[in-house]
DNA sequence: GCAAGCCTGACC
DNA sequence: GGTCAGGCTTGC
């Protein structure tokens, strides 16, 4: 699943691939995939040529330009579960699910969009729009401040589904929220406002950490993620306990428990993650 | 039939 | 303001 790291990897892919081509054209195989108008998607798009990628959270944004100035609006790339972003020769074989294809004007190459679950979306965006867009998210995941961190984290509710939030922090999925809980020592159903001052300092270097980890080895691919070329991530050995149910805990031996927390399937070391009890923050204090 | 990320709408 | 359910889709 695309989260923080698989789609910064998308964004380098693209800086590296399509950075400075120009659309030429744009075909629309499923309009479903299409935030807003597709004809209106497709207008803006051709002729502009592609000025810089920004990514906050696991949204990404394609600047477009005009005779090379960016003009602040931008195509939003949402890959959702399963959707993938590749360039490619225009004349290979058509993939299933490819729901979009934008012919660059560099040699032989076009941008695809496949997504065989179409939750992705593809959306063109003002630059009003993509301030809405980000303004409604969090601080992404790999900027946060502290203070930012343990502000946000006063409010009532399982810590696992806080770090789902992206309006809390933009960029966690499900693998990456499993291992930065394992990573610091937290159980999933911990209160957000009851983490300890200490446990809030080492989820951040935990989520930190996990991240840069997984953005230097190119994401993860549980199951359908690639990056632009087509390769997998490496970050899958990486895993400590996504999906590892049964198997021993890399720290104690252990096994690895999934329980579901906010409707969330979650991963945990029942001896390393302990539950604790502590009151509630007091909000009014500081 | 479940699971995923994100949006929408209902409700307090 | 916040929370929560429902819907989208399809491979397993």
């Amino acid at each position: 699943m695309p989260e923080l790291p698989e789609v910064e990897t998308v964004l380098r892919g693209l800086e590296q691939r399509a950075l400075g081509c120009r659309i030429t054209g744009v075909e629309i195989l499923n309009a479903g995939v299409i935030t807003g108008q597709p004809a209106h998607l497709r207008e803006h798009l051709i002729g502009r040529g592609i000025a810089a990628l920004r990514r906050k959270g696991k949204a990404l944004a394609v600047y477009l330009a005009t005779n090379g100035a960016t003009q602040g609006d931008c195509l939003l790339i949402r890959l959702g579960m399963t959707g993938q972003v590749v360039v490619i020769r225009r004349d290979a074989p058509l993939l299933p699910h490819t729901h979009v294809r934008m012919v660059l004007n560099d040699g032989p190459n076009e941008i695809r969009f496949r997504d065989s679950r179409r939750f992705g979306r593809l959306r063109y965006c003002t630059r009003e729009d993509l301030e809405k867009v980000f303004g409604s998210l969090g601080p992404d995941a790999l900027d946060v401040t502290e203070k930012e961190f343990r502000d946000a984290l006063r409010r009532r509710g399982a810590i696992k589904g806080w770090l789902l939030n992206q309006r809390m922090l933009a960029g966690l999925g499900n693998i990456y929220a499993d291992e930065s809980l394992f990573e610091a020592r937290i159980h999933p159903q911990t209160q957000a406002d009851r983490v300890s001052e200490r446990g809030a300092r080492a989820l951040l270097r935990a989520v930190r950490r996990v991240l840069r980890q997984a953005v230097a080895l190119q994401g993860t691919s549980f199951r359908d993620y690639i990056d632009i070329e087509g390769r997998p991530g490496n970050f899958l050995p990486k895993l400590r306990v996504y999906q590892k149910t049964g198997k021993p805990c890399p720290r104690c031996k252990a096994p690895i428990r999934r329980i579901t927390v906010c409707g969330r399937s979650s991963h945990f070391c029942p001896r390393c993650q302990r539950r604790t009890r502590r009151p509630r923050a007091n909000t009014n204090s500081r």
